[in-house]
DNA sequence: GAAGAGCCGTT
DNA sequence: GACGTACGGCTCTTCT
């Protein structure tokens, strides 16, 4: 990656490196959680801990001897005056990153580097002027930016440094990179932007035309202009649409070209950096509630500015740079003999708290003590309920790691067993649940951990979803992989005959969970969601790791003796829709349909879509086909694409279902989802069994297909009625709807006959309709006009509802505007149980996504307090179930419902058992309603 | 083959 | 001018 600087190149006095500092901040400001990172005072940190570290990693891997960084300044610049929506949509930078543009920059003074501005230019100027200037003073000069405009300024003297996805894997643009990338010269990177846009500045391109088309015509007309002179041959609609925004392209081009002789009264002479105030850094760190590590790492890359510009090329880094991460030692076990060898030297680590005094002490929190006398698990393998399997598993106490292969497992497995057994709490994991599987796979068994580190990260930031261990680490840590890969190296045992890669690998596993334990430990403990963790989260994991062993039995003849008639319906559907428009469109795709829809049958479209296509959505659809009665060409073949769209969908979900039967038992083995839906709900992958049809008769027919397995003789489906209007009741303390509830009669026509003041018996059926769903969009923040359009009424009318609606239940309309307000206030929002979900779109300038914030924090405790209760109610039933020695099981949860497979014999016992568990789940002012039903399958089950 | 758009199933 | 939460997943289209 840094050969660039080694080969040729000798004549160069040194390298400057230039950094857009808007762009830096703003990519650690959005890359760092705020929550995360904020003093006691409540003043976010995280652009400045991020600003620091990675400037630090580039000075580190580039090793510059000249630095300055550019900002923006408030006011237009002279790109207003010609655009006015230039960077229209880009949002104001939040509030929470503005204040700490001015940390940044006194920071940067007191790392001895030197920042510029200036009023009515924009960064990217400074930065072009700045570059010129390093290169006509004969340095290699570095660019550090996120702004593509800033290609333009690359040739063989200047490269810019282009983060990826990960700030970590910066792309050094050159302009070999450049033209492999877009296929054309850096010089001819801004024609290029002006005529595909950019979305992100809110400025528009031509339509049609991306990248490849715009390189295209580029090296065929030698540039803009030459594109412009020959716009008129240009065929195609793509020509066509050029031609029609040739203006704007012009005016983009004018727009991107940067400046690059901005009066800066400054020379390349004062921008040698190193000169650290170690006092004033050392203050403002200190206010900033920053860690000794961070302090350390930043003062020395910055400190190496100065000794680069006298002193070459010392080797004397990358030694610590990863001291997050402490590859174990590792002790391969063959036989039982060293297994008890390493248990017996682990005791001392498992007995007596190690010494951490080397850990950032802000958040020296009780759980220290117990966190230093913990064992690490990691097992290696695949994690699929239906088929797990595992390569290696990996204990580690106090920095020694037992390795053992899985082959050796077999011989090991009692000692094994008893250890795991013995030390269950002291255990810390990296997702319980699948880790219990692949165990399973060796069998062995797993009782509850300490902590999981997945779960844990989970409950720090339940918006936040790594999909590997890697991430996780890199994500909370913020690691530099490569450097924990290297100091991996050194440190093995190679005996045996395992790939050494392989093994480093999985060691650096190991590291990995262990690091993001200390981190995460911390934070839970700090934010008191120790319980949640401990009494539900974890606890939930072991019921959800049975349920997916167990699977859901299903008919198998049923399912494709189902598909095949479905099939038949989309096929028949698919034919008459065929015939009615005259041409074999393909009914699956919206652009097709758009074609015969609008252009063709020539029907008034309604809505469109967010890309501003015209929507063929099924509400779209039946519109259309209302409007068309006449129209019998029209109208019949919407019905018949209805139609196919419901039958296909049928088809496909049933499909699904048949691809994930397991042929070792005929069984369904999906996985739930435990740290994704940043409500607290699970959700199930692999497949969907959360989502099987249920509205209609047709669809639910699929349900009939789920049935007990062999000795099993029934299905119970046990759900929750009105559970989150429920929690709504209880954590407003609304009395009416209170009582509402606890008189026991037909919740929706008792609650009409409040609203409208008439007596339940005179409650029409549309009445009940309107109040029902009235009620359950209070918790999803429904707007009126959402509510008009669900009901099919006029707005006014449905504006009349909701205020007799907030009239007769005053509480309600309180305690939801307090959710909101103290989302505001706090920053986020909090379940019955401590479950947190933060909303900085609240503080968003932007009203969708402020009002999307508002809708979030208004549903997120009420719909997370039920999924907490209903995890408790599975905890429970799992419990009971247990503790009565029956066969019984639970199978499958949809968020409000369970369903138990049935032991002959057990049914009413169960349901008991079932019935009591989520009824007590929760202690509320009302009472939890629960009503079940069995049958011989899932449909017949429902009640 | 990946990424995005569009659509739609559940609660 | 848009306009209900939370999800998973299929298909088509476009671009690499």
């Amino acid at each position: 990656m840094s050969e660039s600087r080694d080969d040729a190149q000798t004549k160069t006095r040194g390298t400057l490196l230039v950094v857009d500092g808007h762009s830096l901040a703003f990519r650690a400001f959005f890359a760092l959680p705020a929550e995360n990172f904020s003093t006691q005072a409540g003043q976010a940190t995280n652009a400045v801990w991020g600003f620091a570290t990675m400037l630090s990693q580039v000075l580190d891997s580039e090793k510059p001897d000249h630095l300055a960084v550019a900002f923006d300044m408030k006011g237009g610049t002279f790109r207003n005056e010609m655009l006015p929506q230039y960077k229209g949509t880009r949002e104001a930078a939040p509030e929470d990153l503005l204040t700490q543009l001015p940390l940044i920059q006194k920071m940067l003074t007191a790392l001895g580097v030197t920042y510029v501005e200036k009023q009515g230019y924009e960064g990217d100027d400074i930065i072009a002027t700045l570059a010129a200037m390093g290169e006509r003073s004969g340095y290699d000069t570095l660019v550090l930016s996120g702004d593509r405009d800033a290609f333009q300024l690359i040739d063989e003297r200047v490269t810019v440094l282009y983060p990826g996805h990960h700030f970590k894997d910066l792309k050094h643009m050159t302009p070999q990179a450049v033209e492999d990338k877009y296929h054309v010269g850096p010089a001819q990177y801004p024609d290029l932007a002006a005529l595909r846009g950019e979305t992100a500045d809110n400025i528009p391109g031509v339509p049609g035309v991306g990248d490849g088309f715009a390189a295209k015509w580029i090296n065929q007309y030698g540039g803009l202009e030459g594109i412009i002179e020959h716009a008129d041959e240009i065929g195609g609609k793509k020509g066509e649409s050029l031609r029609e925004n040739i203006e704007q392209v012009k005016l983009n081009r004018k727009v991107n070209a940067l400046r690059r002789d901005v009066d800066l009264g400054i020379g390349i002479e004062d921008l040698t950096f190193g000169e650290v105030d170690a006092d004033a850094l050392s203050e403002l760190f200190t206010s900033l509630e920053f860690g000794p590590r961070t302090r350390s790492k930043v003062l020395k890359s910055f400190n190496a500015g100065k000794q680069a510009s006298d002193a070459a090329d010392k080797h004397a880094d990358d030694e610590d740079t990863s001291d997050d991460l402490r590859i174990p030692e590792a002790v391969t076990i063959a036989d039982e003999a060293a297994l008890a060898a390493w248990i017996d030297s682990a005791r001392d680590g498992l007995g007596s708290p190690a010494d951490n005094s080397d850990d950032e002490p802000r958040n020296r929190a009780h759980c220290a003590d117990v966190m230093a006398s913990t064992c690490a698990l990691y097992a290696e393998g695949s994690s699929k309920p239906g088929n797990p399997g595992c390569s290696v598993l990996m204990l580690e106490v106090g920095g020694k790691a037992a390795v053992l292969e899985a082959g050796v497992i077999a011989g090991v497995r009692p000692a094994l067993q008893r250890f795991l057994d013995g030390h269950a709490d002291r255990i810390v994991v990296h997702g319980y649940k699948e880790q219990s599987h692949i165990l399973a796979s060796l069998g062995l068994d797993l009782a509850e951990p300490w902590f999981d580190t997945k779960l844990a990260g989970y409950l720090v930031q339940p918006d936040y979803h790594a999909d590997s261990l890697e991430q996780a680490a890199s994500h909370f840590l913020q690691l530099q992989l490569d450097n924990a890969d290297d100091v991996a190296q050194g440190q093995l045992d190679l005996s045996g005959d395992v790939d050494p890669a392989d093994q480093r690998k999985d060691l650096l596993h190991m590291a990995m969970v262990r690091a993001l334990a200390d981190m995460l430990a911390a934070k839970i403990d700090e934010r008191e969601q120790f319980r949640l963790l401990q009494s539900i989260e974890l606890p939930v994991s072991h019921v959800l790791f049975g349920m997916e062993q167990v699977g859901a039995s299903v008919d198998f003849m049923r399912l494709t003796e189902m598909r095949d008639r479905f099939a038949v319906d989309a096929r028949d559907a698919q034919e008459t829709a065929w015939q009615f428009a005259g041409s074999r469109v393909n009914l699956q795709s919206p652009k097709q349909l758009q074609a015969v829809l609008f252009d063709d049958m020539g029907l008034k479209p309604t809505k469109k879509t967010k890309s501003g296509s015209y929507t063929t959505n099924a509400s779209a659809l039946q519109d259309l086909a209302v409007r068309s009665v006449g129209n019998e060409r029209a109208n019949g073949f919407l019905t018949a694409l209805l139609r196919h769209r419901e039958t296909n969908k049928l088809k496909q979900i049933v499909q699904s279902l048949i691809d994930a039967v397991n042929p070792d038992d005929g069984r369904i083995h999906t996985t739930f989802e435990q740290t994704v839906a940043a409500t607290g709900r699970l959700s199930s992958v692999d497949p969907n069994l959360q989502n099987i049809p249920n509205r209609n008769a047709e669809g639910r027919e699929i349900r009939s297909a789920f049935v007990p397995g062999e000795g099993y003789e029934s299905l119970l489906s046990s759900d929750y009625s009105q559970v989150e209007l429920r929690i709504m009741a209880d954590l407003s303390g609304d009395d009416a709807l209170i009582e509402a509830f606890r008189s026991g009669a037909d919740f929706h026509k008792y609650v009409a006959s409040l609203v409208y003041g008439i007596p339940v018996d005179d409650i029409t059926p549309d009445q009940r309709t309107h109040v029902k769903a009235m009620s359950y969009g209070l918790a999803y923040g429904l707007s009126t006009y959402g509510l008009a359009q669900q009901l099919k009424i006029s707005p006014g009318e449905a504006d009349r509802l909701k205020s007799q609606y907030f009239a007769t239940f005053g509480k309600v309309h309180e305690y939801l505007e307090s959710l909101v307000a103290g989302a505001r206030e706090k920053g986020y929002t909090e379940t019955m149980f401590g479950r947190c979900r933060y909303f900085p779109g609240l503080q968003s300038p932007n009203r969708n996504i402020r009002d999307a914030a508002e809708r979030g924090a208004l549903n997120a405790p009420i719909q997370g307090s039920a999924a907490d209760i209903m995890k408790i109610a599975m905890i429970h039933a799992s419990d009971a179930l247990a503790k009565a020695k029956v066969r019984s099981r639970i199978i499958l949860q949809i968020h409000d419902e369970l369903v138990v497979e049935i032991a002959p014999g057990e049914a009413e016992q169960v349901t008991g058992l079932v019935r009591d568990a989520m009824e007590h789940a929760g202690d509320l002012a009302v009472p939890l309603d629960v009503s079940t039903g069995i049958g011989s399958d899932w449909q017949l089950a429902a009640h």
